[in-house]
Formats: structure tokens, C-alpha cells, sequence
DNA sequence: TGTTTATGCAACAAGTTAGTTGCATAACGA
DNA sequence: TCGTTATGCAACTAACTTGTTGCATAAACA
């Protein structure tokens, strides 16, 4: 099984840094947080509001789709999309790491200034 | 005191996105994971094993200032760049509010779904 | 069936980003 | 002081992103 088909596996840099990209922009970042309320929403009723046309909303909506940050399923003539959270929190695992790395040198750093007194 | 200039307030929209943006690049989140050691690095020494120029590198690590994600301090003639998780920070907090508004409807449709076994 | 509504597709323009090269400056070190 | 090393600044290019408009399609509905 490769990496990136896997959904358990940690995800290699380059798609981290696609999907910070995807959340790297105020647009997408308000769909995605008027999305967190865990409903379908159509491209109409996310496009309301915006002062966007339709079409610039479903492009972000497409990039967001495509790093998995949504999905969408069409009922009729509809294309409902709802919010998808596991790459967000591949990036929460990301973050973590970063910090503990972090902290980890603080503490080496206390240590060091411990010992020397 | 501005929400912008805050250092405890909760991030603007804007805010957030320029940070996830700055970590939307694979060179620039490469930066990041090399500086999460905590030490402070020179560009020279950042450079190294880039396929890139050090301006290129130079440019990238002036982005991740903009949004405080490093800081560089000029010791002699090197500019020593470090890691400021602060940023990094905000953002799992965002995430994390997203995720719990996520969990919430979860939880809300388990509840539906057993009211009317 | 004819109209309205929701969406998709394609072409285009403008702005931004990521990278390069060339040159200048300034600190180290023999 | 002179050569080397580390960096900064500016101009330029190529590619990507963001947004638009126009038109096509297809479902809903009176």
C-alpha cells in the first residue's frame, strides 16, 4: 500500500503542505468554517454571502475537495458538499510534532542552566 | 489595544489563513521541520540540501517572518533564523474548534437516531 | 412543454508567487 | 590589507492562482 492511499499512515510533507495551502485563504477558510456545522450545504447556499460569483465559490470548493477537506455527492440537481476533518487533523498530528520538538529543547535548555548553576 | 497587535486575542480569519498559507509550501514547511529543533540557524546552514538558491531560500524564510512563524537575530554577518511556534499554535487552536463543532453534529444525529429507535 | 433554478465547462485577464541572476556591502581571518 | 564568506537588494521571468464572463446542460415545476 503506498503512503498517500493509505488513511491511517502519516501523510508525506508535500501533502501537508497542500492541504495548509487549501486553508490558505480566507475564502476557502470561511467555507470551511461555515461547513464545521456538519450539514450538506449546495454551492448556492455557500456562494450567499460572498461577494464572489458562483463560479469563483466552486473553484474553491474544488480545492478543498481535492486534498480531501471536503466531498461532495449531487442529489438531483444539487451538489451538496460537507466538511471532511481527518486532514485537518493530520495537520493538529503535524503541529503537535512541531511543538513537542519544541518543548523538548526547552527542557533541554532548563536542564542545561540547572546544571550549571 | 488592536485584535492585531494582541498577542493573547483570538487571530482574525485573515490572520489565520496568511499563517496556513505560509505553511502551504513544501520548502517552507521543510524550513519549519528543520527549525522545530529549537537552534537558531544561519541561512547558509538553512540552505543546504535545497535544490534552490539561498535568495530562494532567503524569500521563503522572510514569508514565514511576515506571519511570525520565525524570527532572525544578526550576530557578526549571519542571520540567525529560529522557530516562534506561537502561530503554530493559533492555528491548533482554530482546528480544534472546527473539530469540536464537528463532533458536536455528530453527536446530535447519534442522539436523533436513538430518540426515534 | 416552457421557464426557472443549479450547476458545469472553457477561455480569458490580472495579480501573486517562486525562482533566477547580477551586483553591492560588510564582517572574518590570515 | 586582501581574499573569502554571509548576506541584502533589485530586476526580471515563468508559472500558478484567483477571479470574471459566456454558454451549455439538466433537473424542478407550473
Amino acid at each position: 500500500m503506498s503512503q498517500s492511499s493509505s488513511n491511517t499512515k502519516t501523510l508525506v510533507l508535500s501533502e501537508k503542505a497542500q492541504i495548509f495551502a487549501a486553508l490558505g485563504d480566507e475564502t476557502r477558510l470561511k467555507l470551511v468554517t461555515r461547513l464545521a456545522d456538519g450539514e450538506a450545504h449546495s454551492i448556492t447556499q455557500l456562494a450567499e454571502g460572498f461577494p464572489l460569483t458562483r463560479q469563483a465559490i466552486t473553484k474553491h470548493l474544488r480545492v478543498l475537495e481535492g486534498v480531501g477537506l471536503v466531498h461532495s455527492v449531487k442529489t438531483g440537481r444539487e451538489s451538496q458538499f460537507q466538511l471532511d476533518p481527518k486532514p485537518m487533523d493530520d495537520l493538529k498530528v503535524y503541529i503537535a510534532e512541531v511543538s513537542k520538538r519544541w518543548d523538548d529543547h526547552l527542557d533541554r535548555l532548563k536542564n542545561f542552566l540547572e546544571s550549571s548553576d
